[in-house]
RNA sequence: GCCCAGGUGGCGGAAUGGUAUACGCACAACACUUAAAAUGUUGCGAGAUUUUUCUCAUGCGGGUUCGACUCCCGCCCUGGGCACCA
């Protein structure tokens, strides 16, 4: 009998499968479907495409990677044109630090890298559409790219501002939040700075709205859209306006009449139980008035103390306040209370108007600077178990919910309905304006870096920033010798004085080429538009191919990309639509459905790593066992969405089972060719049916829920069922079989359907359907209990009235122990299922 | 501190109101073999027990129900995300 080689029979079905392109989608798809061309409707898929590392392919890849292929060739064989791509989001850091260290170019490091990672997915066996393959370093791909930022500049949403960077001091560069490990460099272990930086800003924050209620129209995983929501983190409140009001400020300025500090607050319920307000240190209020503060030289001290503090000593000191104040004094407008203005680091200037009023009664970190201060606290909610007393502990500090008190025509309404009462109030006296604020902020789109797309901006001295005519695009990254950053935090790429130097596209005058690069965001931000035009490394951006098979139907990522990627990329997207460089027919937003994959943990559940050498090479896997068994496996590993270890002696169970279909069909094969069409039956082959019809349906909606571990465990049952009734097995329960397997182990699933001599190819077949009356079978198992504990089970024939089933179950000679000198109360019965009888 | 996910055998896990521990791994015994490997068969939560059966067990404590891993209330622990956002 021949041995199942994996090996022998995988690479064999991967060159049939690309020589015959049968997992190419088709253009255009129905919605625009002209004559003869795919009539079939369009399904989208959508994985994450990787970083091209020099590590080469990660088992968490093969992972989600495996789950969308089942996805992808499961509607396939339900008929649609399935579009399942593939390419490499290559800009980034690692492959920079590479080129540096080597001195080799980055572009030749991501040519032998996705090389790599290519023959990688393809060992897989994954029905990857591989003549879309994008790279998003190719100039054909990244002119489309610059063109979206020229798109983004030409309608306002890009601006330069002076913002604060993380700033290495030794490596002379400026670092992503990401590349700052515990408040230091990623690289050589530096201390970060903050730096002040004319950067490139994109205005995301002016879609924050829609891209908080279009989730509504979305299939997200849940925690996903609450990711997505709190880091927009939509805020609704007022800003409020208090004169000031302080004998030094009267002298110092002429229009004190006029002169206000604003603060923006969402309980402005409790504003009668104001006693102080807090200007953060970076906040404009300060930034205006430091020079006029009566104790202008305690400010300053304290300001640049806190300045200097890096974030991470913050985080430090907790929750200890600090604070100075500054001399000057606010007016309320409700109760003409006279409220000392400080300045503290607890306050984000960035955030609201940089301000904020201080209500120590009812507002925690409020009370830990009034008692750090020492600030008076006055009560204007009513405590648990009716409190009115003088607050002095923290505990007592109400801030959710309660019954107003102290607070003039507020007394005695829910802090809910006064905080409605009291915003109208104020904005008719005309105090202060209703206004919505956002977490968000507006998107840092610089890296002074050599391996990103170079911005297509030109600054010229006459005509300030102009954008590079379209048809110069792409601006092409120039070939450097050194890729180090320069001292003073510029670019590599502000050193090539021949690149840098050019004419202003405007007047021809001399001007310079902006020398930052586009953040690795940039290329990922639109890569699933280039999927539905690029052809063999052409990129023809057009609407009929956008048109005909966008938006995504199913995009899987990593939970790490919740926040940042998908964010940018509606964003960007929206954009787009907006702009109508999308046709306006295919929706505002470009996934339909987002999932998410768990990791996969090295052996004892730690993370994989290489410092810790618990890192599983698929290579090293699919030598060993095979791509189908590492599939298989890492399937039946457990649920999805979670994190688990790997582990090795497990992949030998997905083996087994592999090797047990191939010697169960060689077997059969062997069965029928002597039999002689005769075969005897040790039980009837309408019970192998049940089980193999109900298998189909499970295997079907587990794979709709994403639910594969449990649907190979169900494949296997299946298999022990045929392999334990071997005599009574057709060719029917084989074909299917072997159909409900192909998504999962697609290469043994095509090499059996051939060697069984089916038509055509196990992956273009269609998808078994389940017959409902196969299923249910005539006989069911009851079971019996007895107050609720199991105490038979009794076989019986299916749709047994309670009447009749009661009278069975009193003749189990079990029950009747129990039974004996006992009074029935109750009895309740599910049909087919179960009878308990209460005593 | 806040938000999300989770806690079930020696291990990965299954069961979303109705047989707890499916499926797989590991382990043990047996068969085949000179032997080993491979394969096959059987067993495998804990305790008590005279075959049989009973009691206990799904992080902890309560509750709802004829019946709870599953629903509700209050805690504990682990993982992930955010973190002074007014």
């Amino acid at each position: 009998m021949k041995k199942y080689i994996p090996n022998k029979i995988e690479k064999k079905w991967q060159k049939i499968w690309e020589q015959k392109k049968i997992f190419e989608a088709k253009n255009p798809s129905t919605r625009s479907a002209r004559s003869g061309q795919s009539k079939k409707q369009k399904f989208f898929t959508l994985v994450e495409f990787p970083y091209p590392s020099g590590d080469g392919l990660h088992v968490g890849h093969c992972r989600s990677y495996t789950g969308l292929d089942i996805i992808s060739r499961k509607k396939r064989m339900e008929g649609k044109n399935v579009l399942f791509p593939i390419g490499w989001d290559a800009f980034g850091l690692p492959t920079e630090n590479y080129a540096i260290k080597k001195g080799i170019h980055p572009s030749v490091a991501t040519k032998r890298n996705t090389d790599t990672f290519r023959k990688q997915l393809k060992s897989l066996g994954f029905s990857f559409d591989w003549s879309r393959e994008v790279n998003t370093t190719d100039p054909a791909y990244y002119k489309w790219t610059q063109w979206i930022f020229l798109q983004l500049f030409k309608n306002n949403l890009a601006y330069k501002d002076k913002i604060a960077i993380n700033w290495c001091s030794s490596c002379k560069i400026g670092l992503a939040n990401e590349e700052v490990v515990a408040g230091n460099c990623e690289r050589c272990g530096t201390k970060v700075e903050k730096k002040e930086k004319d950067q490139w800003m994109i205005k995301i924050t002016k879609y924050a709205d829609r891209l908080i209620k279009d989730l509504d129209n979305v299939n997200y995983l849940e925690k996903i859209k609450i990711q997505q929501k709190e880091w927009i983190g939509k805020s609704e409140g007022i800003n409020i306006d208090y004169k000031i009001e302080g004998q030094a400020f009267a002298e110092a300025s002429a229009d004190k009449q006029n002169k206000i500090i604003s603060v923006f607050t969402t309980r402005p319920d409790t504003n009668f139980g104001a006693t102080f307000l807090v200007a953060g240190p970076d906040s404009n209020f300060v930034k205006e008035n430091l020079e006029t503060f009566p104790e202008k030289e305690k400010v300053k001290e304290y300001i640049k103390e806190a300045l200097a503090k890096a974030d991470i000593e913050r985080t430090a000191e907790g929750r200890k306040k600090t604070g100075v104040a500054t001399g000057w004094y606010a007016i309320n407008n409700l109760n003409n209370r006279k409220m000392p203005i400080y300045v503290g680091d607890f306050v984000l200037g960035q955030f609201g108007t940089g301000c904020v009023v201080g209500v120590p009664g009812h507002d925690l970190r409020d009370f830990e600077f009034a008692k750090a201060m020492n600030l008076e606290v006055i009560r204007v909610v009513i405590g648990k178990d009716g409190d009115t007393s003088e607050i002095t502990d923290a505990k007592q500090v109400q801030e959710e919910v309660g019954i107003m008190i102290n607070s003039g025509f507020l007394d005695g309404k829910d802090i809910h309905e006064a905080t409605k009462l009291i915003m109208d109030y104020i904005e008719e006296k005309g105090w202060g304006k209703k206004i919505i604020n956002y977490k968000l902020r507006d998107w840092v789109f610089s890296r002074q870096h050599y391996w990103g797309e170079p911005i297509p901006l030109i600054y010229c001295s006459d005509c300030g920033w102009v954008a590079v005519p379209e048809k110069d695009l792409p601006v092409e990254l120039p070939k450097v010798k050194k890729y180090e950053p320069t001292d003073n935090g510029e670019s590599p790429l502000a050193v090539i004085e021949k690149w840098v130097n050019t004419k202003c596209p405007k007047c021809g005058g001399p001007a310079k080429r902006e020398t930052d690069t586009m953040p690795n965001w940039a290329g990922s931000n639109w890569y699933f538009l280039a999927y539905t035009f690029a052809k063999n490394g052409k990129y023809n951006w057009n609407n009929k191919d956008i048109e005909s098979f966008m938006p995504v139907d199913w995009y899987n990522g990593g939970m790490e990309h919740t926040t940042l990627h998908l964010l940018y990329s509606r964003f960007i997207f929206k954009f787009l639509w907006d702009i109508g460089a999308v046709p306006k027919s295919i929706g505002s937003e470009p996934y339909m459905k987002r999932t998410s994959h768990g990791m996969v943990l090295g052996e004892g559940g730690i993370k994989m790593s290489k410092s810790k050498g618990n890192v599983i090479n698929p290579d090293t896997v699919v030598k060993d066992f095979g791509a189908d068994t590492l599939r298989i496996y890492e399937m039946f590993m457990g649920p999805f969405d979670q994190a688990i270890p790997w582990d090795t002696k497990g992949v030998i169970g997905s083996r087994r089972f592999l090797e047990k279909i191939y010697n169960l069909i060689s077997n059969f094969k062997f069965q029928i060719s002597n039999s002689k069409g005769v075969i005897k039956s040790k039980i009837e082959n309408s019970e192998l049916d049940a089980v193999l019809h109900k298998t189909i349906k499970k295997v079907s909606e587990d794979i709709e829920s994403m639910r594969f571990n449990t649907a190979v465990s169900a494949l296997m049952i299946l298999v022990n069922a045929f392999y334990e009734y071997q005599e009574s097995l057709t060719k029917d329960n084989v074909k299917n079989l072997l159909l409900i397997l192909s998504p999962f182990a697609p290469h043994l699933a095509e090499e059996l359907w051939s060697e069984m001599k089916f038509k055509g190819l196990a992956c273009q077949q269609p998808w078994p359907k389940y017959d409902e009356k196969l299923i249910t079978s005539e006989k069911v198992l009851l079971i019996v209990q007895i107050n609720g504990k199991v105490r038979d089970k009794i076989e019986a024939s299916s749709g047994l009235l309670q009447t009749d089933a009661e009278k069975l179950v009193k003749e189990s000679e079990k029950l009747k122990v129990h039974l004996e000198g006992k009074q029935i109360r109750k009895i309740i019965y599910i049909k087919d299922k179960l009878i308990n009888i209460v005593i």
